[in-house]
DNA sequence: ATTTTATTCTTAATTGCAGTAGATATCAAT
DNA sequence: ATTGATATCTACTGCAATTAAGAATAAAAT
């Protein structure tokens, strides 16, 4: 694999960052995927995540502005890098040509 | 992501086993994923997520035929389980549906 | 028959991602 | 002041990912 490296669930947060665009902050990226995978999710491993791909060079982050909400620390909004989205784009075609390589027989789509 | 249990790697090893059907060992899927990946890999890597996927219930596995080949030890062919496929697909599923909902901009898609 | 070369798998050890549990911070309502 | 809702941060543990070296098998060369 590569040093810059992107782990399965690092990859599936950033894929979320790009979708929530100004949203993406921490609980609503937490929110949005356990929607997706219809699973509960942890917000530290949201947190984490977030944190090694900032430091890698993924991600960025500004504290958002106040909001009208209730209460809660500032969010901290984060935004994916031009590098990330090229990154995501080569693993996207490295998938899908693997599968366009995968001779699937007919019991096998059963299956699925 | 408890349930899946799939990792970044090991998804990759998985769809090329797939991919390769009878000609699926550990040396062969080393060549073909280096091809695609356009990088190095080391025989042990692709080894040990072969070995943590069969006892995952990922794989099967059978020595193969002897070969006309020069000398070696025996082959050890790979097979997908079908509980491998619907994984597979299940995550196929919800990184397509992820981007779908990424609104690219013109200066984004300049970067790709 | 012994050595060399080619091919493949195995094991041990290290690094770093994934996920848990709990602490910290902020503000509204009671 | 206390409770409840919203949000981030940190320290820790398990296991996936990777490296590096070694072991096993067998044809070909000598």
């Amino acid at each position: 694999m590569k040093k810059t490296k992107l782990g399965e669930f690092e990859e599936l947060v950033l894929l979320t960052v790009a979708a929530l665009q100004h949203d993406a902050y921490g609980v609503e990226i937490k929110r949005e995927l356990e929607t997706r995978l219809k699973e509960k999710l942890s917000v530290g491993s949201i947190q984490s995540a977030l944190k090694r791909m900032e430091e890698k060079g993924f991600l960025t982050s500004a504290f958002g502005e106040a909001t009208l909400k209730r209460g809660g620390k500032r969010k901290r909004i984060y935004h994916t890098t031009s590098h990330a989205l090229k990154v995501l784009e080569e693993m996207r075609a490295i998938r899908a040509d693997l599968w366009r390589s995968i001779p699937l027989t007919a019991s096998d789509l059963k299956m699925i």
